[in-house]
DNA sequence: TGGTGTGAAATCCTTCACAGCA
DNA sequence: TGCTGTGAAGGATTTCACACCA
């Protein structure tokens, strides 16, 4: 009863913003890590993995590393550290990740040097999201442009994004049409904004935006 | 006395890495702000920006905004809100990102299709860092491609790094030679490093990375 | 013995609330 | 009056410390 009231509250209270962003990394480094041996003399792969391991692997401290795990929910099993498989099925799951099941649509806004590049960067093969649009306001590249999805002109936007259910948005359009585009976007009910413009964009309140232009993340290393 | 103890002593406070990064932001969109009205009606450019403004364009509450803003120790006069060029040039001397002055050294590590896209990036320009040399493990791309900077094959990249005080990286390689370049780096006395890809990257505590693959920043959205 | 899981303490960050200034 | 600047309160996150487990 009593217990049963404290496991839900425990099961019901949110993963703190730090926590899910390390566990989106973990995730990526169990992923590596079954596919690396512990050093060169072994070659067996390791099946577990100790959050003393994960310190050395990450920075993070082991205390910070067991904490965020605790939010899984997983028994892991004491004194042989975290079974790898079983921690990585269990963060996707629970954060979302999994690379099978449906993938969260998105699009790519702007078709310049970088957003070219994108078009096809095989990177989305392993995760849970696929490219199925690009859009940009020049209609030669969209023409010229090739790419396994369509391409649209930014006119078409916002009804390609609704009548397809793209959720997600990459931009990499020229600085000065970022936040014309951003809001477009945020208009036609865009859940989220990749920036790859160096701007900051204005969006309303509730979409979220990652910032991750050269620029900006050059000068957070400062 | 007293008074000059405690006013030291706030001086010396470090700056919190939220507010650092907010600020660094901030800067961004007050160079934005002086090249854009208000609002249509308006051609007056702003002279002044308030925090609650700021609030807007950001989202971030007012009271945040001017605690940062109170750790770059400006007095920018009350009841009009901040001047905006004062503002601005006193974070950017602050956190060190002025435009002019001494532009602090990058590299790319890896020619492919991104790597090519940011050989050419305009976004330089107008920041505090210039890109000074490319690498590649493939001989070919650093012969055949251009760039106004040298190209080398990565095994000059210690030597090169060292001799020309390259102090940042950004990594764009495939994901697998990714970890074996990152250690390389540091090992080459690199003080930061801008990783574009999905792997994730274990380098000596004490050199920071950012990490600004898609794949990541379409996953901190969720 | 070597590691996890977790309340409690400590630290860090944000928001409040209001004095003070133009 | 409208807005800044800032101690103090409140909230969130990290670290500590130790019971517990294989």
């Amino acid at each position: 009863m009593q217990r049963f009231a404290i496991e839900k509250r425990r099961l019901m209270k949110p993963i703190p913003e730090p926590t899910r962003k390390r566990l989106i990394r973990l995730a990526q480094l169990l992923s590596q890590q079954k596919f690396k041996p512990l050093d060169e003399t072994q070659n067996e792969l390791p099946k577990t993995i100790t959050s003393l391991r994960i310190q050395k692997l990450t920075g993070w401290s082991n205390a910070t590393i067991r904490k965020d795990i605790s939010y899984m929910n997983v028994k892991c099993g004491a004194s042989n550290g975290y079974k790898i498989e079983e921690l990585h099925r269990a963060i996707t799951t629970k954060l979302g990740l999994q690379i099978d099941g449906d993938k969260k649509r998105c699009c790519i806004v702007g078709l310049g040097k970088i957003g070219q590049a994108l078009l096809e960067y095989a990177g989305f093969e392993n995760s849970n999201f696929e490219l199925v649009a690009g859009f940009d306001s020049n209609v030669n590249r969209t023409e010229i442009l090739t790419a396994p999805f369509p391409l649209y002109t930014t006119s078409y936007m916002k009804s390609v994004i609704k009548e397809q259910n793209i959720e997600y948005a990459i931009l990499s359009a020229p600085e000065k049409e970022a936040t014309a585009l951003a809001i477009k976007l945020s208009e036609a009910g865009i859940k989220g904004i990749v920036n790859y413009t160096n701007a900051l964009i204005s969006v309303p309140p509730g979409i979220p935006v990652k910032n991750v232009s050269i620029i900006s993340a050059l000068q957070n290393l400062l």
